[in-house]
RNA sequence: GCUGAGGUGGCGGAGCGGUCAAUCGCAACAGACUGUAAAUCUGUCGCCCUUGUGGCUACGGGGGUUCGAAUCCCUCCCUCAGCACCA
């Protein structure tokens, strides 16, 4: 019985260090620290930004829960204080000064997100602004000596503007500090992050030996990419985000390229590799079927996921009406089908709708309208619009 | 502060007196294709209508010059870069 957990533990640990990592350092390191028994605290910092968590961001955070599993102590760390300096990983996003107030509001709805992963009861909060605003310059300026600045133009992000000419505010210079500062105020033995933040997690390392404590082990997970395959991005619209609804996600999940379904298998899913690799060798588009009710499940449920499926099938596959449409509830018995259009907020405004109606992309139950005068009679059973291939809208009067 | 560059449609970025509702790219949307998508191809992409060599509102704000301005002038506001050497 025992060994049997013993073995069971071995193989999480193995599961752990190995899938959906990117780099560990020093593996071996915390190889044996997990195997010891000794429980580790586990750092993620936090942006609360207010963003939604999508699933890449929920890679790092799936590894957090893995970590908790197997009994280790998470520790997040919310930038309160860093929100205001601003990432230089991420050097498009300037930010706003959050209010107190604004980062309790923005957290509070972080943590629903963050509930559907990990298990919040056992879960450290800490906020960076506890620590970090009682820094003065002379510390500021001693840790500041732990690095060069050539250390820091090594970092390709910084590297790359350099070489361009372009701005680097040393403010930006300052974040890896700060970061890294975070991992001696809560004592961390694992830091992790996505690859892009390699630089900031090192410099906990030496941040760390500054003030004499054991230097955390790094633990950088791939990077999920988009839908498209670029990176992962609010601005790219390829995001499929832990709180969008069953259906949506379900739909985004198989609009993913091909060619990621597998790595979103490895990072998404906690089906074990043996099953990932029998379900990838068959017919592309159902194993993509299977991911996206893999991943719905996940966050929504079984039985929310099944209906997002059936839902799929029925308006994609068999190109019927979806069975839950929102309505519209008209006031006249008789509409010109532009007005109607509009007025059921189907196109933003009569041109946009005279458009779509003159590249055919509209419909009254099963018959294609292509003359934007015809006037549209709504029965009192109702009719359903459909504007484009996703569009739906019953109509009553 | 000084010097320079610049503020144009969702974004990037042309245009520099008329032919500009504004090239082009991206994003978006519709159609075709398909296993969903992507890719590809076609089309659309300010608003409005009685769809026209139509009307209206637009190129940071305001004012002016002109028959006519995104384009010239004045003014205000804002953004960015440089202000050690070298070039």
């Amino acid at each position: 019985m025992k060994s049997s957990k013993r073995t069971n533990n071995e193989e999480k640990i193995e599961n752990l260090l190995s899938r959906g990592v990117a780099e560990i350092i020093d593996r071996e390191h915390l190889e044996k620290a997990l195997k010891s028994g000794k429980r580790l605290r586990v750092k993620l910092g936090i942006d609360p930004t207010g963003q939604k968590i999508h699933l890449g961001r929920a890679v790092a955070l799936r590894k957090l829960r893995e970590f908790q599993d197997l009994g280790h102590k998470v520790v997040l760390v919310i930038g309160g204080f860093t929100a205001q300096i601003g990432d230089p990983s991420d050097k498009l996003s300037k930010r706003p000064m959050l209010s107190e107030t604004q980062v309790k509001k923005n957290m509070a709805d972080y943590k629903r997100q963050l509930g559907k992963i990990l298990d919040l009861r056992k879960v450290e909060f800490r906020n960076n602004n506890d620590w970090l605003r009682r820094l003065n310059f002379k510390e500021i300026a001693n840790l500041a000596e732990s690095f060069s600045v050539l250390q820091m133009l090594e970092r390709r992000n910084f590297k790359d503007r350099f070489e361009r000419h372009e701005e680097i505010s040393l403010r930006e210079f300052l974040y890896p500090l700060m970061q890294g500062y975070d991992s001696v105020a809560i004592k961390a033995d694992v830091e992790l992050g996505g690859t892009d933040q390699l630089f900031n997690l090192m410099a906990g390392r030496t941040i760390q030996k500054y003030y004499g404590q054991k230097e955390q082990d790094i633990f950088v997970n791939e990077m999920l990419e988009g839908t498209d395959g670029r990176k992962m991005s609010t601005s790219w619209g390829n995001v499929i985000n832990i709180s969008d609804e069953p259906n949506d996600m379900y739909g985004k999940v198989m609009a993913v390229d091909d060619k990621l379904v597998l790595k979103y298998f490895l990072l998404c899913t906690d089906l074990s590799e043996k099953e990932i690799e029998n379900i990838v060798v068959g017919n592309p588009r159902d194993a993509k079927a299977r991911l996206a009710l893999e991943i719905t499940a996940f966050y929504h449920g079984l039985e929310a996921a099944k209906a997002a499926e059936g839902h799929f099938n029925r308006v994609f596959r068999e190109k019927e009406f979806p069975e839950d449409m929102e309505t519209f509830k008209s006031a006249l018995p008789k509409m010109n089908i532009v007005d109607l259009i509009v007025a059921s907020e189907m196109a933003a405004s009569r041109s946009e709708a005279k458009r779509l109606i003159e590249q055919g992309g509209v419909s009254i139950g099963e018959e294609r309208i292509d003359d934007p005068y015809r006037i549209i009679e709504i029965p009192t059973e109702g009719i359903v619009l459909q504007v484009g291939k996703r569009k739906f809208r019953k109509i009553t009067s």
